[in-house]
DNA sequence: ACAAAGGTAAAATGATCGTTTTACCATGCA
DNA sequence: TGCATGGTAAAACGATCATTTTACCTTTGT
């Protein structure tokens, strides 16, 4: 089934450049070079596209920050931007252009940031000797949460800079 | 003119709720409780009343938080927050919809983070005995950015968080 | 040979979009 | 008295929206 595969990617494209309301049906029929028949009998719906479209991301963006500390996780952040482009997260964007009205939609946007801050959690836990530190953790997510909206106006610098501050916080956190 | 204040909070209202997109100019009228003309007499233009809005609300938000301290600085964002609902932010959040193909919205959202980002630069340099310090700036600037939108789905111990990491980190630059 | 599967193009559906128009009503000032 | 000013309601505008329908074309496996 590429046909699938052809969707999902033109739909993630599009949504991510133009946004989520913004991008119609035509123009997605368009870009995925399909009948709008065959994208519905894929996609379900424009609401189920989005969901499977965040699904994807999911998986491909958490797998792109499979590091084992917490620098390696700025710089996996880097070389995300640097390849995709920094346009801010997708699923917050998703969230905040249906203001949470779509409740599928919420609730991906929900499950996609309990894992990741699981991920940070296991990566700075692993950083400090194995000890549980939730507060350390919930700052280096701000920080990586930061990095990924400060990069829409400010480049990679900011990733960068945050990248380092989280360093710092980790170091003054062993000692 | 009463009539464009009323406007302006409903607009501002609808837009951080619901989305820019999704929020029709019919429910605009009925939430601003006025005829469609004169709407359009008042806003000009549906991406005009964005402008507008946006407008206003740095205006606002910058005011809130005018501070001296960066303790401080968070210690608003947090109010702000409890007050209003934390939503992320309102400019990126219009820039996202848009993904920058409306100019004027681009150029409002750069120009409101060029002084947010002026606005910290300045505490931060009066906390660190006047020097000029653009990367710790940057970075807290980041975690400003980052408790914003992580206040979204973690509440406002996410920004206690930030507050934290960014007390430690003007501290341990002024030793 | 045949039928199911999976695709196409193109038109039609009804709703809603942003915006403008038409026609009217109050107010206050000259 | 008269005439701007600033508002109302309601209809109409053409465009676009998400979605469905109709009718047809290729494959492919049995």
């Amino acid at each position: 089934m590429d046909t699938r595969r052809k969707l999902l990617c033109a739909a993630e494209a599009l949504f991510d450049r133009h946004g989520f309301t913004a991008t119609g049906m035509g123009r997605l029929t368009r870009a995925a070079d399909m009948s709008s028949r065959t994208l519905y009998k894929h996609a379900g719906s424009k609401a189920d596209l989005i969901v499977a479209v965040l699904a994807e991301r999911q998986q491909r963006f958490l797998r792109a920050i499979r590091v084992q500390s917490v620098e390696a996780l700025f710089a996996a952040l880097e070389t995300w931007v640097r390849r995709e482009g920094g346009r801010g997260c997708l699923f917050l964007r998703a969230y905040g252009e249906t203001g949470g009205d779509a409740p599928e939609i919420a609730q991906a946007v929900s499950t996609y940031k309990a894992e990741l801050f699981d991920t940070i959690e296991k990566i700075v836990s692993a950083e400090t000797g194995g000890t549980h530190q939730p507060e350390l953790a919930e700052q280096i997510l701000v920080l990586f949460e930061g990095a990924t909206w400060a990069a829409v106006y400010r480049g990679t610098g900011a990733i960068n800079a945050a990248r380092q501050a989280a360093v710092a916080l980790i170091q003054q956190a062993r000692s």
